[in-house]
DNA sequence: CAGCATCCGCTTTGATACTG
DNA sequence: CAGTATCAAAGCGGATGCTG
């Protein structure tokens, strides 16, 4: 909880959520609402449980997060963000919409985790016929199947098993996200360990229009 | 450059700008524009001399500032940020937006630079009679003095002295900004420190409309 | 097993001093 | 002015141990 003791408003939340994890802590508690100590560690692959309870402890002091004691049947804590901490979810979209053009080379050593494909999936993704009736895509890379569908002029990404989808991209989310963007086309996706099943007119449908392969 | 080594947008992003000071530092190239590595230090209050260099070399490296050698008359390096640093801007905005949350109760050991006055004028203050002509408010506070004025249905702060202000702030800024906000009243803000010459209905024009004392 | 606390080696930070 | 050099202290990451 160091400060930077600066009366200036970028500086007061630095103070508060500018410490390393904390962010990506609430991008956690943001994707996955409300959740368990376990689950937060599953998401945060690297982080130690040791800094992981530091955090949540200075989250919960500053009023950002909600301890939970579940009840008996369940018999766990619970971790939730307080409308506060909520709040924090614009600056994630910042960085969000900023960090996916990071994304388009992925780093081999790079760990993921299927729920993260909502920011790059909200944020690069688009409805290029919103008039059509929406198309489903599903998705298997990581330890979840994913679900795009296209909704409101642009596509969403939410964890659950289509049923009967347009199209189903399995292989690493590097070139599933490459296909989807339109970085690669279908051949170097392919080469790259996609496989593609279905229909490509529902791939070409969310793909961004500027920047077309 | 220690990375978090997650496929994501959001992890990508703070990869690059998470570190400590990184983004206190675009901040003070975006509110500055152009300038010297003294200049940064001034705005920097608390920041070691071989932080700043080392993370001026990152963002160098990274793409998100170019350093420019001028030429004779000044002989100086100047500062400046890429397109792509200057993209950071929404991230310091909504940080900013969340953070003026927590400059209600000033610290006692806070330094201030006048120009940080920027994100919470913009972000608090409005014009609530837009159609009217605008009006001008001088702000003396910390080294520089600025001026508030109305524009566009809202309220911007900028540097430079004020010819026949409708008002004239003089003190600290935590007072300034608790009057200018509606936390304090006139008498309380005096209390603090605040002297206040002019039209308090210029003062009223550009106060939030919801949170009023 | 969930939810930490402890210990330890390493890196980063912050303060100061110094240099072209 | 624009940094580099040095060093103590704090923070981080990884492993392990403890408790309900």
């Amino acid at each position: 909880m160091r400060s930077y003791n600066q009366y200036c408003a970028v500086a007061k939340a630095l103070d508060l959520v500018g410490d390393r994890w904390t962010l990506l802590i609430i991008r956690e508690l943001l994707l996955r609402d409300r959740c368990r100590y376990t689950d937060l560690q599953f998401g945060l692959p690297g982080i130690a449980t040791n800094l992981l309870a530091d955090r949540l402890r200075d989250l919960e002091e500053n009023g950002l997060v909600r301890r939970i004691d579940a009840p008996p049947p369940i018999a766990t804590t619970l971790y939730e963000l307080t409308p506060r901490g909520r709040d924090v979810k614009p600056i994630l979209d910042a960085l969000g919409h900023w960090g996916v053009a990071q994304m388009v080379v992925p780093h081999e050593q790079d760990t993921f985790r299927s729920h993260w494909l909502a920011y790059p999936v909200r944020e690069l993704l688009t409805d290029r016929s919103p008039s059509d009736p929406p198309v489903t895509i599903a998705v298997h890379t990581g330890e979840s199947e994913m679900i795009i569908e296209t909704a409101g002029g642009g596509a969403l990404a939410r964890q659950g098993v289509a049923e009967g989808p347009d199209a189903v991209l399995t292989g690493p989310p590097g070139p599933i996200l490459g296909l989807l963007t339109g970085v690669l086309d279908l051949e170097q996706a392919k080469s790259r360990g996609l496989t593609f099943e279905g229909d490509m007119t529902a791939i070409r449908r969310v793909q961004p229009v500027a920047t077309r392969a």
